[in-house]
RNA sequence: CGGGGCGUAGCGCAGUUUGGUCAGCGCGCUAGUUUUGGGAACUAGAGGUCGCGAGUUCAAAUCUCGCCGCCCCGACCA
């Protein structure tokens, strides 16, 4: 490709929307515009990234048996209305003109669930594994980072079905051992962690998490043990718990006017956070519960939930927090809180002496103490997990770590075939439902993820699979006609011996080529300059290193050599991912 | 949905406090000349419903009200 044919509308300012630094360089390089909030063009370099992202997607996913397929993007509402997902707040929702519901896929466990139980009929059939790369549309409360978090994106997600668990953990370590090797083989290194299922479902999943500070979520990680999940499901060890020390001081009302958050209380009262327990009142069902932690933490509502075997709980609103606690909110407490259960954090149980609401308003509680003055009825891992907390599976401590989630897979089981009647006839002349698992990446917060974790002062820099191009020609003055010929050799021969190679021939001076090849990171440069005139180019990795002076005609033999060293890197990295355990 | 900020030429911005002297600057773009190893110089140009609507006023980018859009933080989220 001659760069005077291609559309690449680079920037020398960053456009005020951007934040992050891949979406500024995505901008700046002409790879994506905005189109309105979470909406993007992808122009013709990042739509060459996608493509090669989607093709390193392909050739992983068939070589693990699975088949591409494609559905439609436009479901008609009875499939979500099936499994009650019609009710998700993601959903675009649309009608046509006859007044039908419909909805924007935003991920197709129904949709091939209904394939899959009108046409498959017996376990002789299965396993079966089906994929397809998309653009999903999902209402999202706040899309961000460009298209990192848009609401129409790309996505890879693939089902699979079995006729037994033992066999659907086998499918599931396959898309493990799949998209394990897809980010490998992108350049990326991720982390595998523990997650929750939010609208998927199921109980096993897990992410595929790229470090990066920019990043959305929050993985805690113990560098002992090698634990890691995303800071919404991990679990925080108990240590020192279940023996309440005995406090010194008596239980004291102060009056605490208008002091409603922790923040005006430890203020008010000089004390730390540390030294208080705040008291939630949440709705589980149909039953109000008070949930006690210490000052400083956060409630994990997920956590909460699954301790009372409910599906979700939600704080209690203001009327409801009045009737039990009988004081304005901001001053609920566990003393004297007699109608509802108490619900407490392990940590509080090494607590003594510490400030609770006092269910009055305008007071507090100093000096309070368990067992001596309330009681707790449960008590439970309820706390969102932070750094330097101790590791639930050894001794360690967990570190805190920002990242991006790439990919998502998760063990399904029988939730979406039980909603909707898909069954098979196993071996033994059984009708069973089938066992499902689903796995997704996403394809174009890859384009955003990968200059993330890659980028210098100069700009983006592209690992060689996926990079728009794998070699640009510098034609640094085309007025010139040795270096015209140089340029003109090496570009045609590389073309013949089948590189992806970029010819920029532009009536540009120098200094523009220069910026421009390094703003777009294609990941070999050979520059076509004044040493023409003695026979020789420069070639030079983006990543860095020295410009090597190369005789013109051993150029292109030179530029394969480092092409295929590239690629071979990415592939000893995503055979050291596929065979590390899964 | 809560909090904060922004909206003036393709991009980045000044001007808004104190209404008139206000349609400006830099980059980019067009034409010409010179230039050609790290975002060239000069000359001459093109380009704007100042987000939209209503109002106040002799006069509105500037003041008032309403609306729309976008970004960031939080909530939420595959």
């Amino acid at each position: 490709m001659r760069a005077t044919q291609l559309f690449f509308p680079t920037l020398r300012e960053v456009p005020s929307e951007a934040e992050m630094i891949s979406h500024k360089l995505l901008l700046r390089g002409g790879f994506i515009r905005r189109v309105g909030a979470g909406i993007y063009d992808y122009l013709p370099l990042g739509y060459r990234v996608i493509k090669r992202i989607e093709r390193i997607v392909r050739e992983e996913m068939d070589a693990q048996g699975a088949q591409e397929l494609l559905m439609p993007m436009l479901i008609p509402a009875e499939l979500y209305q099936e499994t009650g997902r019609w009710q998700e707040d993601v959903l675009f929702r649309l009608k046509d003109r006859a007044d039908r519901e419909y909805a924007l896929g935003f991920t197709h466990e129904e949709v091939i669930t209904d394939i899959v139980r009108r046409d498959v009929r017996s376990y002789r059939e299965l396993p079966l594994n089906l994929y397809q790369i998309q653009t999903k549309g999902r209402d999202e409360p706040r899309p961000r980072g460009g298209v990192v978090r848009g609401r129409e994106f790309i996505m890879l997600d693939a089902y699979s079905f079995d006729r037994s668990y033992e066999d659907m953990d086998l499918a599931y370590e396959k898309m493990r051992t799949a998209f394990s090797r897809i980010i490998a083989r992108c350049g990326l290194d991720a982390i595998v962690v523990e997650a929750e299922s939010g609208a998927i479902g199921g109980k096993e999943n897990e992410e595929f998490m790229i470090l990066a500070d920019s990043g959305e979520d929050t993985v805690l990680r113990c560098a002992n043990c090698g634990y890691a999940a995303n800071a919404e499901r991990c679990e925080v060890g108990r240590r020192d718990a279940g023996r309440p020390r005995v406090g010194k001081q008596d239980l004291r009302l102060v009056d605490t006017p208008g002091q409603r958050t922790i923040e005006e209380v430890t203020q008010f009262l000089g004390k730390r956070p540390e030294e208080l327990v705040k008291t939630l009142i949440y709705k589980a069902g149909d039953r109000v519960i008070a949930a006690l932690v210490r000052g400083d933490r956060d409630l994990n509502e997920s956590k909460l939930a699954r301790l009372l075997e409910v599906k979700r709980v939600e704080m209690a609103d203001a009327e409801t927090i009045e009737s039990v606690t009988g004081a304005e909110v901001g001053f609920a407490g566990p003393i004297g809180l007699n109608n509802v259960k108490i619900i407490a954090d392990w940590e509080v149980a090494s607590m003594t002496d510490f400030v609770v609401g006092a269910n009055k308003t305008d007071a507090h509680y100093v000096g309070a103490n368990l067992d001596r003055d309330f009681k707790v009825d449960l008590w439970g891992d309820i706390r969102i997990a932070s750094e330097g907390d101790p590791c639930p599976r050894c001794s360690g401590t967990l570190n805190s770590l920002r990242a991006i989630e790439i990919a998502h897979i998760f063990k399904l089981g029988t939730l979406y075939s039980e909603a909707m009647g898909a069954k098979f006839l196993d071996s033994d002349g059984r009708e069973k439902p089938f066992v499902m698992g689903c796995y997704g990446i996403g394809v174009s917060r890859m384009l955003a993820a990968i200059p993330e974790v890659f980028n210098d002062a100069d700009g983006m820099i592209w690992p060689i699979s996926v990079a728009p191009f794998e070699v640009v020609v510098l034609l640094l003055n085309p007025e010139d006609d040795q270096q015209c010929n140089a340029a003109a050799r090496v570009y045609e021969d590389l073309q013949l011996r089948g590189v992806d190679v970029l010819l920029d021939d532009r009536d540009e001076r120098p200094g523009v080529k220069f910026k421009d090849a390094d703003l777009i990171g294609i990941p070999i440069q050979v520059v076509c300059g004044r040493l023409a005139s003695e026979g020789k180019v420069e070639v030079k990795l983006r990543a860095g290193g020295d410009k090597e002076q190369i005789d013109l005609g051993a150029a292109p033999s030179r530029v394969i050599q480092l092409r295929e060293s590239l690629y071979q890197r990415l592939e000893e990295k995503a055979d050291a991912v596929s065979v590390r355990r899964t």
